[in-house]
DNA sequence: GTGAAAGCGCTAACAC
DNA sequence: GTGTTAGCGCTTTCAC
């Protein structure tokens, strides 16, 4: 059973194909085509389930209604969960997404987002790795929406939603200051991405406000974890008057508690911690995990409300948006200050 | 500037298109084009950075080299490692994926499934939902290759990747057992799928091989995890004498260890825990949790390749490939028996 | 108000 | 060995 065409309709129909092309356009209204006619091709392609074949629209019309979606890792929970919220409302939208992994890795991305140009996706989301300037603004040049979410790249004018890393990172460096905490590290891992630089940047001027000491612990990201829970753990043996640490990202406050248990401390008696980002089983620990939480709905509502916004608006405005959204600090028991028995 | 056509090139070198497609499409010894000309247009084509348009292929070909992924939901970590590996794997071979969350949910799939199909994705790797199978039934009719995984259909003859779930729960009960656990119950959601029936006939077996009284309880799911918590916590304040608990899924557990946490049970001593699936920080918990653990790369590796396999050899055979893998028993400290004092 | 026809970029049957 | 040409299914200009 072939799929029916425009031709199909049209010759079943005996009316011409532009005819049935303006009526499922919408245009017939413009064009003047008689409601009672409408009215017949509407029905008549109901009955035989007739769908136009997008392959061949895109093709005439160069828009393919798909969507390119660039996250750093789809099977990190935090991409994950935006990827499930575009998802949700490009589908309702009636945009597909394509998704890709970056790793974060350069070269890697310039193919990936080489093969979305070939793939002719009608916008871009993505959360960029380092020195990928250059691909992003031809992308931009050539008049395709791209939207950034979670950090974004100095150099480059568009849209981004990212959270406010700074503050965060202040607010829960001051919240671990006031609880008497003094010598308070700051664990995450190396890179000069606008939201690492960001925590780290919060981090600093809580404890230069407070006149303390900082202790900085940054790791090279490495897909083997033994190796980071090592290079945490190695920190943790040479700085042993630390009595509080502030994770930067939740990967690697995951490998540092488990660098901690390795070290044998206790949370929060010998050391507390914190993490940004939260995670479903955080209160379920013994202790309960203290997180600075992203609100992950409102990133990716933003995030996509962006793009289908300029992808309804072409060339409308060039105004670019930049959305900053406020995390949440949740305490529970690690980052409370123990009595300490003397 | 606008993007060279095949027409383009060919006119810039003087020669039909049909040349020019023949060796972009690696027929050129075949159609015994000169080794001369055809070094003259690859060299030509690099220069110049042509690309032909995969749209027009498509339209031309049927072929998109776009997989569609069905998951439950791209957000669990279950689902997401699955796509991370199968993107690896199929952006390597040339594919692209198009995702989609089911949600379980009949309705929504029969509304993606013709979205896929109305985009034209070449090949489909599905966690299939209940009562799919006259759509499915269809897309194979079609000719079109069907992957499962996770779980199949009974009624549906195609190729599929799961694990072995009943070896996999007649294991960990066993095991239970032998530790000289004596109520024990199964917590489940509650499912026909072939996956939760096999995760369920598994324990059913080994109670009843050791003479045991099963305890089950299979918990609607529902997005919102109150409820679910709810559910358990209810369940185990009806049955005290419990003391052990094998959940049949991570969620089931995470959820579980909360209702625990409320219901004030200490694990292993009031009751002891095991859980489907292992998930990273579960080595972290106090006690540390025991888990029966998928071999996730696996899964998605035999996979993919079926469907790959399946897209090289169209029509070729149709003998129908299941695999079925075996998962890994984590034994750690909470499904410990536990010293009573007294 | 409706239809004929061009053309989006490509592949491949067929001609020479 | 290489070129001509028909179409894949659709949109849209232009003519009537």
């Amino acid at each position: 059973m072939k799929k029916l065409s425009i031709t199909d309709i049209a010759k079943q129909l005996n009316i011409s194909k532009t005819t049935v092309s303006f009526i499922l356009n919408n245009r017939a209204q413009e064009k003047r085509i008689s409601e009672e006619l409408v009215l017949r091709v509407q029905n008549f392609i109901k009955e035989v389930g007739y769908k136009p074949n997008p392959i061949a629209q895109s093709l005439r019309t160069g828009k393919t209604n798909i969507i390119g979606l660039m996250v750093e890792n789809i099977a990190d929970p935090f991409f994950a969960a935006i990827a499930r919220h575009i998802e949700n409302k490009a589908n309702k939208n009636g945009y597909k997404i394509i998704y890709c992994s970056t790793d974060n890795n350069t070269k890697k991305t310039k193919g990936l987002l080489q093969m979305f140009r070939e793939q002719n996706v009608d916008g871009y989301i993505i959360a960029p790795p380092p020195d990928i300037e250059q691909e992003i603004k031809s992308l931009i040049d050539d008049g395709l929406p791209v939207v950034f979410f979670d950090r974004h790249l100095p150099d480059i004018l568009t849209d981004y939603v990212e959270i406010n890393n700074e503050q965060s990172t202040l607010n829960a460096t001051n919240y671990l200051i006031k609880q008497g905490f003094k010598n308070i590290a700051f664990i995450t891992f190396s890179s000069m991405q606008t939201q690492m630089k960001g925590r780290l940047d919060g981090y600093l001027l809580a404890m230069h406000n407070a006149g303390l000491k900082p202790y900085i612990n940054q790791v090279t990201f490495d897909p083997d974890e033994t190796l980071v829970i090592q290079s945490i753990y190695d920190f943790l043996k040479k700085n042993k008057k630390l009595d509080a640490i502030l994770f930067g990202a939740v990967q690697a406050g995951t490998s540092g508690l488990k660098a901690l248990k390795k070290a044998n401390l206790q949370i929060p008696a010998d050391v507390a911690v914190l993490s940004f980002d939260d995670c479903d089983v955080f209160e379920l620990f013994s202790p309960s995990i203290s997180a600075i939480a992203q609100p992950i709905d409102k990133i990716a509502e933003h995030t996509i409300d962006l793009l289908l916004h300029k992808l309804n608006n072409a060339n409308t405005e060039t105004r670019k948006e930049n959305i900053t959204i406020d995390t949440e600090l949740i305490l529970r028991e690690s980052s409370e200050r123990a009595i300490k028995e003397n």
